[in-house]
DNA sequence: CTGAAAGCGCTTACAG
DNA sequence: CTGAAAGCGCTTACAG
């Protein structure tokens, strides 16, 4: 608990100024080798840190950035975090995460509290590409990198490729020799419904049916009696907007004695393996690569933070289809 | 971005010696009320708000706190996670995130980056517990308080009542009138799962049905196949370990036209709201307050940091029995 | 090659 | 009631 080590004790210990002792520990200056190593002994036998406190007070540095979310479920805010973690540990830089569900108050209070601790930058985060978080980020003295959330215009912003993401889920079924596939989603105000839709319909045609509802289990239900009671044939292909309808539609079809997937492939949207992997079969579903855009996220916020020209605009990271069992064998398989 | 406001401006636009001004704004020292207004309206005006770094440097505080867990899921981090911060940021503390995954080398480094920073304090948290984290949280400089994961002996340890809980629960199916109650729940060497047995064998005697199993909802399948091909009654009530299995226990029951909860009154754990909420019909279960308990592991953690003297040991919170539909019309209901 | 000194932005005895 | 000065633990021109 008693004092930590200082600068001070191990340029004693090492019989040398703290000012040597730093650039030893810094590989900065011009010294003997000799000097520089028997610096760095002593340092590791005292299990000397310096203390970033003061650095920090030095270099403007402080070596923590900020993670600013709405989305206190943490469904997608929790592999952004892993991300940013993992790409920044290895600089040595903490990250601080605030969740301020939508209240505004709460928000700055976040922020300032952020910035008092002169956080090297702050990314902003959430569950939507399309709403904004009720904070204003706009003229901080820090740089601010926008992930998996709407930022200003002129702002760095990275997002995953929805429209990529459903053209490759609808082309995997189209492989699999399906023929009449439909498209069930979510609200239709959400922009990722949206771009889905437009991967959708490149695909399948103007005509392409597109069912929208919540994101929910219910409504994949809901959306299967609909299709059977529409008189028409049933598909043997649907695109699911996430995971969960992905369930309701599997779980629907299966006590209706309609055999997933081989009356029928379902395609699932998130790759949220609680869902996905527990759904019976399995579901093929599209993987956001969150993870990856945390990774991006962090190390941009990182750059900006040293000065590093970053561009401006909207990023678009690809995602991936994650292939299980819910469209059965496939080309790739 | 240019520089922030220091106590240098304030001090020099109000017409006083920074000494004062430092204290105006802290309300410590005396001067006039005038003076004091006079300060704290100038630093209004220009927006000044003080580095924490420098402060730090002096009180040897950082009004931080570290977070390390290795529930890389967050389904019980980030409620716990939710609490500290909540109970947190009013004193101005915020809260670093670590996810150590299971990886000793990863946590030390997490570690270290912590302490690097003077963290007031450390959380260790996990999801389960009677595990610990792969890392030595002992002889640390700071405090640490274990919280929903196991401590040294002498620690600060918070954890859920989990034999409370369950005896809410198994109380509950009895008034409702419930004769025959089995548990299924998960593997047998998790302690939570002795401490809930235990509170079930206590209610309903020691002849009482446990069937173990893993956390899954395909395990609740397959229990209620027990069950049924066992050749004994159906039961009447069902305790289950978690939302998992009581949802696969619910999904189960209903494939095989057993109506839930006329036939069958079934219990959750955890209230995991992305399952209890969408089981058919909703899952009444018990919530063990984690949000709470991270509220006290943060208060607690600040206390230690700020010297005041904290009980050690292991402090059990109370659980919390969430009423909805999958027990039916209840006595308090 | 190495050290004495200044300074980062604050707070707090110590004087007056 | 208020200010000049020292100091928290470092880093980095500036001298030698």
């Amino acid at each position: 608990m008693a004092g930590r080590t200082r600068i001070y004790d191990v340029a004693s210990a090492a019989g040398v100024s703290i000012a040597t002792a730093s650039r030893a520990l810094n590989g900065s200056g011009r010294m003997t080798a000799e000097t520089r190593e028997r610096v760095k002994r002593v340092a590791a036998e005292l299990g000397f840190r310096p203390n970033a406190m003061a650095r920090g007070l030095l270099s403007n540095r402080s070596f923590t950035v900020g993670l600013l979310t709405n989305d206190s479920y943490g469904r997608f805010t929790l592999p952004v975090m892993a991300g940013i973690s993992e790409a920044l540990i290895d600089c040595g830089v903490s990250v601080f995460l605030c969740a301020i569900e939508d209240d505004p108050a709460l928000g700055a209070v976040h922020v300032d509290a952020m910035l008092d601790k002169q956080v090297d930058g702050i990314i902003a985060s959430g569950k939507r590409i399309d709403r904004r978080l009720p904070v204003d980020l706009s003229n901080l003295p820090v740089p601010v990198v926008y992930a998996f959330t709407e930022g200003p215009a002129d702002s760095v912003t990275l997002v995953s490729d929805d429209f990529q993401g459903a053209h490759e889920a609808v082309e995997w079924l189209l492989r699999l020799g399906r023929k009449r596939i439909v498209h069930v989603t979510g609200p239709e105000n959400f922009a990722s419904v949206r771009l889905r839709a437009q991967a959708y319909r490149k695909l399948v045609g103007e005509g392409g049916e597109v069912l929208c509802g919540e994101w929910s289990e219910l409504w994949g239900h809901a959306a299967v009696e609909r299709l059977l009671s529409s008189g028409g044939d049933m598909p043997d292909g649907i695109f699911c907007g996430n995971d969960q309808i992905a369930r309701g539609v599997v779980d629907a079809c299966r006590e209706r004695g309609i055999d997933v997937p081989r009356d029928v492939s379902v395609v699932g949207f998130d790759n949220w393996e609680i869902v996905a992997s527990v759904t019976r079969p399995p579901l093929t579903t599209v993987d956001m690569n969150l993870r990856t855009l945390g990774r991006e996220a962090g190390l941009t916020v990182l750059a900006l933070a040293e000065g590093k020209p970053v561009e401006r605009g909207i990023r678009k990271l690809p995602c991936e289809l994650i292939v299980r069992e819910s469209c059965g064998a496939g080309p790739r398989a």
